[in-house]
DNA sequence: AATGAATGAGCTTTCATTCAT
DNA sequence: CATGAATGAAAGCTCATTCAT
């Protein structure tokens, strides 16, 4: 039992592994079992397709995120720190896991992830849509639409964790301060 | 002879459109050809690979954004509005010519796309990166790194046509009047 | 298995046969795996490309010749005997396996075959390079360069067969002794 | 009409280069014409296809090689004699045009040429086989076949010049003559 | 006569998936 | 459960040949 989720563990940290590294089309299911140490028939034992596979790493990733991003969330405190705390740990988790993050940048929006993985993804985002809700009943945001409001505040996230992959920037726990801030200032009335 | 460059722009043009489309890995080059109505060999005349094909849109595309981005724009206006005149610009050429977002959108990161094609396509910034240091100078900005600057003003300009797009949002006048204003919020002093 | 040895000499067996009837640029994969009653795909489980296929061919040819031609060799016997027993050996041998003689014939100089593997074939011209040393030594031949005794000498090895197989001359018994005695003649004192 | 000539002899000049450098198959067409400096298209005026293009190669290159070998050749002289002119020019010939010497010894088997084109090859051994058949009739030669002692003696032709190519040896002209004595013992009395 | 852009059949090679062991 | 040899469709790319100019 434990063997068993060792197996589909191993094969999905091989699969993050290789395909950030090589990209998905030449990430071969032979290299998967090579590199998560099973044959490459076992693969199918967990996943139906590579297309599956590819499928449920994304959503256990997004799943990994969503947790992350609730690392220390009080439901209860004021909006701006609730806000603080989830784009805190987003970009905590992106720029300490770049595997995850990279998959996500650059797989969120190939044709290989299904709708049905991209609106379990879309999920993730629940907590900070309330936080953006609340914010405008209580007209602290700007009067827009909440989608627009989540996308203003929320682009910087990947895109700065870019930057300091790229070695552009360095995010540090100061800057990562200043970073959230100017999300804030972007939306805040 | 225009024909010649009739043909590179039509194989230009449909790859362009598959690719959108399809996918990268999923646009074989014979699809291209006949999208293009040429014989498939024929790209290969005017693009030694796939590769370099695609590396050669992805150019042309950014220099195509670098000259809309300048429409109007006066160097001698005040930061703020030269600021906005560039944020302006890019969301409606984004939201205007949606292959053209979509294709830099999900290629910028591929692999396929090699290093010199990602320098050049950030010289397409030097005029907003000059906005953004004058701005510094005169202490209209956050005493940020500049490239933060950018990034965290930028980074709205890709997320909010994927809303456009998605149909969560709908980008006209008065909301890309709002986003560059949160835009320039994020990240004025 | 000898299963899988079995595969690897099917295949090996088929791009002989049809190498040498059809030439080698003529030999597409696919008809190897044809030939071999094996998916074209199992030839590379076996061969990295088709280069290395022809090469690996070309030294299990070159390893044949080379036990082939020691068949009844006494190292102890006298120069005469011991050369005329290797030649004899050689002209057997290609006579009586034309496809191998014809492959070594026609692609031991074809830009196909790498250096590695030509000079993996010379090793198998020791022992005959050691009866001309013997020769030399004992001033039974005439004094001059091993290399060139030997090639002098081995030369019509592949010449004579040729003209076995245009149907020019037929080498019987007696011919292959009238022959072997013509190349110990050239390089005799 | 020299023009005309000059492009004919230009293109076999190229080709001959080419094939010998890279390999039959990997000589296209437009790289013959680019090295000949004439276009594709034009290479089609004067040969109908590349197979004949090679065909004719072939064959100019034999008859060179005919002319070659009769040089300071009179048809009185003793047996003897005339079997050391021809060889002697032979040798000279192939080592000093290794071109030429390359080509027939790559291609002379290669499927590509036609048995018109070889039947003509032939007849440049025409005054050679005259010798040996003198050196028949006055009992000087043993009494084998021609085509057998033609194929001993001429052998080491081709195989001591790969030598000289191979750097094993040197053809000087003191060894050339040690050479066709050597040819010359195989085959005499 | 001379050109070289255009063509597409055919090549080598890859890889998701199956299945006998 | 686990394996990995076997498969063959499909990819990128080459090049002999044609033909409009």
């Amino acid at each position: 039992m434990t063997e068993r989720r060792d197996k589909r563990q191993q094969i999905l940290a091989a699969t993050l592994r290789l395909i950030v590294t090589n990209g998905l089309e030449r990430t071969p299911m032979s290299a998967v079992g090579r590199a998560a140490g099973v044959g490459m028939g076992t693969i199918y034992h967990y996943f139906p397709s590579k297309e599956e596979l590819i499928n449920v790493l994304y959503r256990e990733l997004k799943a990994q995120s969503h947790s992350a991003m609730l690392q220390g969330y009080r439901a209860d405190a004021p909006v701006r720190e609730r806000f603080f705390c989830i784009w805190r740990n987003i970009f905590h988790l992106y720029r300490d896991k770049q595997d995850l993050y990279r998959f996500l940048e650059q797989y969120s929006f190939s044709p290989m992830i299904t709708p049905e993985s991209k609106v379990y993804g879309d999920s993730t985002w629940n907590e900070a849509h309330r936080v953006v809700e609340d914010g405008l009943t209580q007209q602290i945001l700007k009067p827009l639409p909440v989608k627009l409001l989540l996308r203003i505040a929320g682009a910087p996230l990947f895109n700065l964790v870019q930057g300091h992959i790229a070695g552009e920037i360095v995010l540090d726990e100061a800057l990562i301060e200043e970073a959230v801030t100017a999300c804030w200032d972007a939306i805040k009335r």
